[in-house]
RNA sequence: UCCUCAGUAGCUCAACGGCAGAGCGACCGGCUGUUAACCGGUAGGUUGCAGGUUCGAAUCCUGCCUGGGGAGCCA
């Protein structure tokens, strides 16, 4: 007997009717009756179910069946009926029915609405349910986007390293990776730890960004990406950050702050409708279930172009909206999330990029401008989420960066490597960094970052 | 780390100083086309933990733990 897919069966339930077939899966409901029955089952292949219906008159364990719990997995075979009048186009008749992997009674997801944070201390199971199927298949399908957006444009995929040494950025605080003793390290005659003995030989970490090696790749294959983990020990607990989540950091060269915008406009742009395109089910799903404004909204940001205003620009905007805020909008102060949200969400109604900021409130790295007191940054904040995008035109003079770094008390003799960057060949180059899990966010309208990783790490957080 | 709200049955919640309850789930039974089916019944509790106030505490007070939301940090 053929076997066959859910994802195949729903594909093409023409070529299968009448047919038998077999599909295996997990018992998502099972309602029985005197003498017949439906399954509702899953296979993990589709985000539908395929109804099985099973009836006594053809099946000797027709009451084993009906006592299968939900979370059973199984194995049905029998004829795809179409049943165009009914809820679902096509059903299995069950010729066959066996249990494959029994689940008791206390199988904790239940044929009903969970809250997510009961989901979350089941996260072992939690992808059994329509809403994280949902999102993991759109994860997996926004990350193979990614990749096809850069390819297609020749792109160079850098595996950027994820542990280094260089805690000269200060993007956040590091988780150190060491093998050392806690209990007893060596100890310097300055009675400090000798990281010296350490496995590397010096103090390392779990990379928080891997900008500074894209730089060095840009730098010869002028386009690269890299897309990987990156971890920040912040103790920060919010729903939209978490210890170890993923990042995209193209850089490309030969290239400045307004081809940077572009890219990056571009990119939010193909990730959209490459999801409206390849995720339709889930996308509905996420429309009517979960953010009832999403597909509008999506398909209205595919249509309009990204709005583009100076940091200085924004300022002055948010003062003439005379709107109260609770942390006051001064030229110098870095901008609040209220400030973020007020541009994006009421001002502009559309994605912003904010650029240009000063340079006091911005990384060593961003490049000075003409008038030496802005950098040239861009932020690209989002209706809902917030900053998705932070990114830069890099400072390529090297007496420039030299400056800054003295202005940021950072090393430049640590940072030898990337001083050598500017000294042999450098040019103008550009890039940025993109939270995965934070577009995932927002092309989902899934509120929580704990919800769109598989088993997030957060403070206090390290389960399964 | 700060502010704030919450923790009661497996889940979602009610009771707000006086007998600890409902819906869903589970279990048992019924039902000839169900769709988070429906109908009847049964079981299920150290009210997050530790103290305190009171004749009496799920309820009031203190501390701690856990979770949600907001802020900061950022992607």
């Amino acid at each position: 007997m053929e076997y066959a897919t859910v994802r195949e069966l729903v594909a093409n339930p023409e070529n299968y009717a009448d047919k038998q077939v077999a599909v295996y899966g997990w018992i998502r409901n099972n309602r029985d009756q005197k003498s017949f029955g439906f399954i509702a089952l899953n296979d993990g292949t589709h985000f539908n179910t395929v109804q099985v219906v099973y009836e006594r008159e053809f099946l000797e364990n027709y009451d084993q069946v009906a006592a299968m719990g939900v979370g059973s997995a199984i194995r049905a075979a029998g004829k795809v009926v179409l049943t165009p009048e009914a809820r679902q186009p096509f059903e299995i008749k069950a010729a066959e029915v066996n249990l494959e992997g029994a689940s008791p009674a206390d199988y904790p997801i239940q044929p009903k609405r969970h809250s997510r944070e009961f989901l979350r201390e089941v996260a072992h199971l939690r992808p059994r349910t329509n809403f994280f199927n949902a999102v993991f298949r759109v994860r997996s399908l926004l990350a193979f986007a990614i990749h096809r957006f850069f390819q297609e444009r020749g792109f160079i995929y850098l595996h950027s390293p994820i542990i280094t040494a260089n805690d000269a950025e200060g993007a956040g605080e590091l988780f150190r990776v060491t093998t050392l003793d806690p209990k007893e390290p060596p100890i310097t005659d300055a009675g400090t730890v000798d990281y010296s003995r350490d496995f590397f030989g010096k103090r390392a970490n779990l990379t928080v960004s891997g900008q500074l090696e894209a730089e060095a790749f840009a730098l010869a294959f002028k386009d690269v990406y890299t897309f990987g983990p990156t971890f920040r020990a912040e103790n920060s607990n919010t729903p939209r950050h978490a210890a170890e989540f993923w990042m995209i950091e193209p850089e490309i060269a030969f290239a400045d702050i307004n081809d940077n915008m572009d890219l990056a406009e571009d990119m939010v742009r193909y990730l959209i409708n490459y999801l409206l395109e390849n995720a339709k089910t889930e996308m509905d799903f996420f429309n009517q279930f979960v953010d009832k404004g999403l597909k509008e909204r999506l398909e209205q940001i595919v249509n309009s172009k990204f709005a583009r205003i100076t940091y200085t620009e924004a300022v002055e905007q948010l003062q003439k909206t005379g709107q109260k805020f609770e942390y006051p909008v001064e030229w110098g102060r870095d901008l609040q999330t209220e400030h973020e949200r007020c541009l994006t969400e009421k001002v502009y109604q559309k994605p912003v990029f904010v650029t240009d900021y000063p340079r006091s409130i911005k990384a060593f790295y961003m490049r000075v401008n003409h008038d030496q007191n802005t950098v040239a940054a861009m932020d690209l904040l989002v209706p809902g989420v917030g900053e998705i995008i932070g990114g830069s035109q890099r400072e390529e003079r090297a007496e420039v960066l030299e400056q800054s770094m003295a202005d940021f008390n950072i090393n430049s003799e640590d940072l030898w490597w990337y001083m050598d960057l500017r000294k042999y060949g450098g040019v103008k180059h550009a890039g940025f960094g993109l939270g995965f899990e934070r577009i995932l966010m927002y092309l989902t309208g899934v509120s929580n970052i704990r919800d769109v990783i598989p088993f997030p790490r957060t403070v206090n957080s390290c389960e399964f």
